[in-house]
DNA sequence: AATTAATTTAAACACCTGTTTAAATTAATC
DNA sequence: GATTAATTTAAACAGGTGTTTAAATTAATT
């Protein structure tokens, strides 16, 4: 049933790669498969559709990491004392990093696709997230708004949207972001490096007080 | 030398709009002249190639606002006492809703058409940018950087292009936004009231101090 | 080993893309 | 008003896209 390594992780693996890179509709099934080196129809008779190959190389991310974080931060949100911001922000941190273990640069790969994710396709991967992993969304925000009580939560709605789109253009602009900052400033950073730089910023934004005049 | 309404304006016209909607490389040619009334032939004629086409969407926008913004930047930078960060990304708000007025949706278009650039264009749009605008970027960094003496030089860097991804980002999906915080809090907000969300929780991050250990 | 099922393959399909061409039309110049 | 230049037009071009088909091959089952 499944030859060398299965037909079917090739195509994912060699998809997540170039979707990451270049975005979605700018990958061709013809690119995917000559990278995989499978057959152009193989893509076709495994997933049905190019869409559906796009949902499940996002699947095969969110369904490692969202159970991963739930878990980080329930841990957090039920100790005894109130968990800084920063601090719940940050146990994001493992589970990110441990997509890395899954493959390499896991960590990049799942933070870029979500950019595309949700840039590319007029919301309707918000609306998937949203349906298949309303709880533990839920648990996230919940825990957030714990540690901010001052922030409304409309106003706090927004400021995640905020954080969402900070950390995901910055992923996907991280390689070019990199090059610069290592030419002008001799600075190298990896993937950790710039999520604990982007972590504070996120934090303080957050929980600034609401502006009332 | 000109029929009807320019041409050329039709084109751009229509263009921005269907580029700052739906993406650079998503917007055939096709598309933009059958909404713009105009021969399928002409935008070669007129602008050369596509990729010309989009630069020319955007510098129209750049033109406008990059000299605008600089002068509001300079007139706070060069005040008695210094000013805050929130002052000095509250001046671009001014130059920003300015282009409401050059045309309908202006400032959004403009800020969508920002994102998008930096996102698909792989770094191009950023060079592009930096060389043809560059004094006026560093009129505004300088004036971030005097509001904020104590982040170093290379950390700025990475801040404010969090904060361009934030807003970026923001602006790509207000749509998308604002239809959920009607729905989910009654809120409804244009553009403006977006922005001044946006400002306080950018000027947080920019300046929280840097963690040292 | 024979039969059935699953998979792979090469080719074609129908459609869309940006660009170019050469003729038709409109505008400007003399 | 005739001549030249600028623009618009319809058509074709060359190449790329996702998807489908039917035959060939490989694997699993009986």
């Amino acid at each position: 049933m499944a030859s060398r390594t299965d037909t079917k992780t090739r195509i994912l693996d060699a998809a997540e790669k170039l979707f990451a890179e270049r975005g979605f509709s700018e990958t061709s099934l013809r690119l995917i498969t000559s990278k995989a080196e499978v057959n152009l129809a193989s893509v076709n008779y495994h997933f049905g559709s190019k869409k559906e190959l796009i949902r499940a190389v996002l699947a095969r991310y969110l369904d490692v990491f969202m159970p991963s974080a739930a878990i980080e931060i329930k841990r957090i949100h039920h100790a005894p004392e109130n968990a800084s911001l920063n601090e719940i922000f940050s146990a994001l941190i493992k589970p990110l990093l441990e997509l890395n273990k899954v493959r390499n640069g896991g960590t990049i790969i799942f933070l870029q696709l979500l950019g595309r994710g949700y840039i590319e396709s007029q919301g309707h991967l918000r609306w998937f997230i949203t349906t298949h992993y309303g709880e533990h969304l839920a648990t996230f925000v919940q825990a957030v708004s714990a540690s901010a009580p001052h922030i409304p939560a409309a106003e706090m709605f927004w400021r995640l949207h905020f954080t969402l789109g900070t950390i995901v253009f910055t992923m996907a602009s991280a390689d070019a972001l990199n090059e610069i900052a290592a030419a002008d400033y001799g600075e190298h950073n990896n993937i950790e490096a710039i999520i604990r730089k982007v972590i504070p910023y996120m934090a303080a934004g957050v929980a600034v007080p609401v502006l009332t005049n």
